[in-house]
DNA sequence: TGTATACTTCATGTATACAAAATGGGTAGT
DNA sequence: ACTACCCATTTTGTATACATGAAGTATACA
């Protein structure tokens, strides 16, 4: 019952890439990932594999794995998409919900919490996946899932770049975050499908905010542009 | 450039799964089919995970992999998911389309007009789906894309069983179904994606009536049911 | 100097041999 | 007759050697 080492290789890797410890384009040579994770080519590349088909990964043939780009133009359809998609699984989740899963709910948000505490900035946004993809699995839709959990491997990279708390802003943020997961576990537990909904595109609108905040930031004081300005060059 | 061993491989595993030469369920042992294609095993996993990936199959760890079931839960969902993501993908398939991409769609529909005046419903079938997969190639939407594919692989196993075109109606359904295609392609080259929608989603419609009809059949006549009823047991 | 081409090198793809796990059948015990 | 357990057989999982194809480098030629 042990998690094998190709398990452990798997979420090892999942985790990476979620972190953005392995960069969205890195090119990924199986020589070196086999030796690393102590595995042979073959059951390495069926990890791969498995990783491609869930999304993580591409594969070319003859070129070998990469990890899943996140260019301009796949973020646009992420902003696009998110919303209809997390819309739809929280209706369906609520409706759904066992008790064994809003324990795992719960569960995943105590984690969230303290990691939050312990400023843990990986654990928060690895637990804030978890605790969305229990969602999913709540939901028990197999044509949506694998939407969601690609909308989800893109959400928690953007997410980790400003889940790096530095402004107490941004601490503010989280904690609005968690109380909404709070109030989402509510409504799952009562299968209130209306609010369910209602909070997750709330809980959206938060996350969307803090991606465009980063993206698009207050410009910077006057007196900070005085270096750049001027006629050199 | 040739389509080598193994993507021939591939794709005829998919079109036996998809025309239901390989039942939901049966289970694909790894000797008899890598010698039946000419593979040696490991090529072979590497063409069942990549089918795994694209929900034709499931692995399961020491046991195989079987073909993806299709249970009473898997079809309520079914009924419930495609209407929103086909209606979903036909918005953005019609803002999106590029002429080639139009053309693509009219030569899918040329091929499924000849399979039907050559009675080929298993040629139907498939390019019925490839119709229907362009579409979803139309849209542009990585995230929307795999439910997308995951509906269109249960919808065409569901289907298989009634193009089998046996009376004068079914005939008729899938002369309309035809043109409603012709209707849809008008739709996407001019960009117009309310009626896009509005065009998907009747033809969705018809391909559920139809599935409705083959599930729960009209009563046979009162003669037929003489030889059922009595005392006997 | 620029370009084309052959060669070297390295990474990916495939086959095969071996290891480990699951299945099925038979036997012993209750 | 039923159940539990062990062994034989089959099937899946892993390691390794070899084949194939891509990328980069050096050399010859224009």
């Amino acid at each position: 019952m042990a998690p094998s080492k190709k398990d452990l290789c798997f979420r090892d890797l999942r985790n990476r890439i979620l972190q953005l410890d392995l960069a969205p384009g890195a090119d990924l040579d199986e020589t070196s990932f086999s030796t690393h994770y102590g595995l042979s080519r073959t059951p390495l590349r069926e990890v791969f594999q498995k990783l491609a088909g869930e999304g993580y990964l591409s594969i070319e043939p003859n070129r070998g794995a990469v990890v899943a780009a996140m260019d301009l133009y796949t973020m646009r359809r992420f902003f696009q998409t998110a919303p209809i998609i997390y819309a739809a699984v929280a209706r369906l989740a609520a409706e759904q919900a066992i008790p064994a899963q809003i324990k795992a709910l719960k569960d995943a948000q105590t984690h969230f919490m303290s990691a939050r505490a312990a400023s843990d900035n990986a654990a928060l946004a690895l637990w804030n996946h978890r605790f969305h993809e229990i969602i999913g699995e709540m939901a028990t839709n197999p044509y949506l899932l694998p939407s969601l959990r690609r909308l989800l491997i893109d959400h928690t990279r953007m997410s980790h770049i400003f889940y790096r708390a530095k402004t107490a802003e941004d601490s503010i943020r989280v904690l609005r975050a968690a109380q909404q997961h709070d109030e989402m576990i509510e409504a799952f537990a009562t299968h209130n499908a209306e609010l369910a909904v209602e909070l997750t595109l709330d809980h959206w609108a938060l996350s969307r905010g803090e991606i465009e905040k980063y993206v698009w930031p207050d410009p910077l004081p006057e007196t900070y542009m005085q270096p750049f300005s001027g006629d050199s060059q």
